[in-house]
DNA sequence: ACGCTTGTTGAGAACGGTTGTCAAAGATCG
DNA sequence: CGATCTTTGACAACCGTTCTCAACAAGCGT
């Protein structure tokens, strides 16, 4: 039961302290092979999924349906404006977005709300990398 | 290049317009073929991308990844309520949430904005079907 | 330091939704 | 009706993700 500190778990850890933005398991397994530091694809995985589950690390889905995985600064609910072409990433609050969420479903008569609020973009360095 | 009026992709259209909810292409699929107008799976997901390309059914991604379509009253951008028990759904309109998401990326110097609001909640029937 | 126990790893198979293949079927038009 | 050219559908391929299970190693008691 006790989760074990192995030299897996903690490279795709640092893998993921290092890098600000949001990544996919495929990527985050490559750049830990480029790095030496080897590591299964299995085993990104199950590190990113166990991260996942303890709020650790958060995940959202690509537009084409990958999962992209990030440690963010903060640990409270909070959203994301991401660079679609290189996963830059900037940490969003709503707090008037919660609200509307909340009332809104409530006022449909739902249970049990969960909102999906994610921003998409070009980030400038992506912008002016393709205008060249 | 010019559409041709087929069997299948009446019987696609049609499907959807009965059914007021959210639908995978298999749920879709299936759904067909138990009312006797079968139509080839594959052929159920061109049907579906070629009205999502047409802009006249809407596509949103299911917690597990899996694709949801459906047909809405209203042509103009909205947002959805979906039961994730049974995908019955609301259209919602969020004009302060418009304006919010592409203010805070704008701000942000990011480009080519969209964004991605839903809400996914137990349904009233869902929650009394799961009562009892 | 040394086993023991038990959680962890990794290569590859399996899985599930989706898309590609291509010969046969059929919609459209003259 | 016949020619043309899109569409269909069974099946394979694809791709991200999860499962399998024997080999491995972290942590612990000695
Ligand atoms: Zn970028
Ligand atoms: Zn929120
Ligand atoms: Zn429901
Ligand atoms: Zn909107």
């Amino acid at each position: 039961m006790a989760a074990r500190m192995t030299r897996q778990r903690t490279a795709v850890v640092e893998a993921l302290d290092e890098l600000a933005d949001f990544r996919s398991a495929q990527q985050l397994h490559e750049t830990l092979r480029a790095r030496g530091e080897s590591v299964g694809l299995a085993t990104v995985y199950r590190a990113l999924q166990a991260l996942a589950d303890a709020s650790e690390v958060d995940v959202l889905r690509a537009e084409d349906g990958e999962s992209l995985y990030r440690r963010c600064a903060r640990r409270e609910h909070h959203h994301h404006l991401v660079c679609r072409h290189c996963g830059s990433t900037v940490e969003i609050d709503g707090p008037t977005v919660e609200a509307w969420a909340s009332k809104v479903a409530a006022a449909q008569g739902f249970d049990d709300i969960e909102h999906t609020i994610e921003l998409w973009g070009t980030c400038a360095d992506c912008r002016a990398a393709s205008v060249s």
